[in-house]
DNA sequence: TTGTAGGCGTTATCAC
DNA sequence: GTGATAACGCCTACAA
């Protein structure tokens, strides 16, 4: 692959000149210009990026890592944060974390090996300390999902509490007393704050809060699917189910019909997260949707501040919304 | 952030010493390979991945550059290629090239310019010449998802043409023989093979080919739905219907309901791909499954070899397989 | 406007 | 087993 060097003996001018030709630091005579990207256009050349960092000691590229690159829910993110980034002439480089500590310190350390200028993380099993360093540290980072009060202001994050609260408050308003919750995994901080948010609309409510309709479970359609269950054997008064997030819901709604209770007839359902499928579960699922596409340009726009790009004002905090489809029902009378 | 100078200094040996250790390339004391470890776990050491790179002249990741990363078809193929680099010590890179043609070539041009020590790129835009001209450079590539004749080795595909009469033998099997097909847009040789297909199968069956009965669309929920209507409106006789993907297919539901069609009683159905959603539509959906996991690893394996790791025989062509589920119903007599 | 020269942090090739 | 030293390819003062 051709050097510099080669390409300005082409033209016949020194490698400061192709350089400043090809960055545009410096004005350069126009004859001589055209000269140089005449060869560049010749060799083919392409600058070699390690050279270019070592000496610049920047990469041109952010990094980012999200628990699965593949889950739909962080796709829409990392969508957002393309958006604003690929204007801005800045490369992602990408990396999942899976949900696996070593993987996710791995992940960080390879993006800051490479001297990725900035870093938007989102991590399941690292903890505070760890983030707070990362954001102290030398290279700007902004955090996503996750509110750590000392770095609050490189966190950017939904209202979980609101969420679990919205989704409560929408099955009361239907009537509902009886409300089932089926939690996440309550090492999560999320699965937590929805909880809370779902007690706390019960007692605003005048509801008294009753351990026996809250089960804790997995993330996904499994735990949906088991949790559900038993907390119906268990209570079969019930006759509404606050679900963590939607894989949950959709193996709730598919356990449940298998047992042939008809959803929202027999039994109303929210979901969280407003993930694709929520909307092709038949019947279509009421979730609660937060605002990920945004979410991601916010954490760009947040991180380009931080890289000394013109920053615009950014909001850190996004309220959760209401998406009302079909599995809730009014309660019978 | 420390240099190897800096390591050397405190451990009281030369640069090319704490090199060595850190490498293996030559044995070292172990007395001194002690002290060098200790210096760089006190200075918290990381190599610079440029400085690295620049006097080695390889990267240690490999670049993958795919339609979106956030799409959930893509996303199992680059599941199954991280799940035999991660353990092989190599990092991914990920690109998106959103099916533009820009996009994608600055892409293969950012990963190339990091000198990635291969590529797996899957490209919708870029045309033969360009991908035939990149296997064929210094740079270790294999290509997703398009079979090129003259750089066949280097490609993973699978069989779409078997899959279209797969698709449509299923539903010849099951009585039908007036089949509708929706086709993604011709330009993609996916839908001309798929296409093909659908037409050999019927030939094979002695049913005539009806261009009537065939019309192109995107490959999008709303393609699918208004392809579909168009369709019906046109040849109210058809039977069933095969739609070039999933997304089209779920499209094509939602509208058919809304015309009180009822699916599979009035009318059969069979998608492609079997991404995520197929399972979740009702009454699910019949499809046809690509092996992505296994081509992702597949390509990985591919591109190792290429690397000159140690390769495994590998299957270039998957063969695509029929899911059966609730959208196919026997014909009514 | 352009060229020269030094340095960025590693690895690799020699010697010792 | 270990230490100098010369690349690797680019950028950026500094000079001209």
């Amino acid at each position: 692959m051709a050097t510099i060097k080669e390409v300005s003996l082409l033209a016949r001018v020194s490698p400061a000149t192709v350089s400043r030709v090809l960055n545009g630091t410096t004005p350069v005579a126009s004859a001589t210009r055209v000269r140089v990207l005449e060869a560049v256009e010749a060799l083919q050349y392409k600058p070699n990026a390690f050279a270019r960092g070592l000496a610049t000691n920047r990469s041109g590229g952010i990094g980012v890592t999200v628990n699965a690159v593949s889950s739909p829910f962080f796709g829409a993110f990392v969508a957002g944060v393309e958006q604003v980034l690929r204007p801005a002439g800045i490369h992602l480089m990408l990396s999942s974390g899976f949900a696996d500590l070593a993987n996710e310190r791995e992940s960080i350390e390879f993006l800051l090996e490479r001297r990725c200028d900035g870093l938007i993380v989102q991590a399941e099993r690292l903890d505070d300390g760890f983030l707070v360093d990362l954001v102290r540290g030398p290279t700007p980072v902004v955090i996503f999902g996750r509110r750590i009060a000392e770095i609050a202001d490189a966190c950017v994050v939904t209202d979980n509490e609101l969420g679990g609260r919205l989704a409560t408050a929408h099955l009361l308003d239907h009537g509902h007393r009886r409300i089932g919750h089926v939690t996440g995994p309550l090492a999560f901080p999320d699965a937590r704050a929805r909880l809370h948010g779902y007690r706390r609309a019960l007692e605003g409510a005048g509801v008294a809060y009753d351990e026996r309709y809250v089960v804790e479970s997995t993330f996904d359609e499994e735990g949906g699917a088991q949790a559900a269950v038993r907390l119906l054997e268990r209570a079969p008064e019930l006759t509404a189910l606050f679900l963590s997030n939607d894989q949950m819901a959709a193996g709730a709604m598919r356990a449940l019909r298998e047992r042939a209770i008809e959803i929202p007839t027999d039994l109303s359902i929210v979901g969280y997260d407003d993930v694709f499928l929520a909307r092709y579960l038949t019947p279509a699922l009421t979730t609660i949707r937060q605002p990920l596409v945004d979410m991601g340009r916010t954490a760009a726009h947040l991180l380009l501040g931080r890289l000394g790009h013109i920053g615009e004002e950014v909001v850190h905090r996004f309220d959760p919304e209401l998406v009302e489809r079909q599995t809730v029902a009014r309660v019978a009378a």
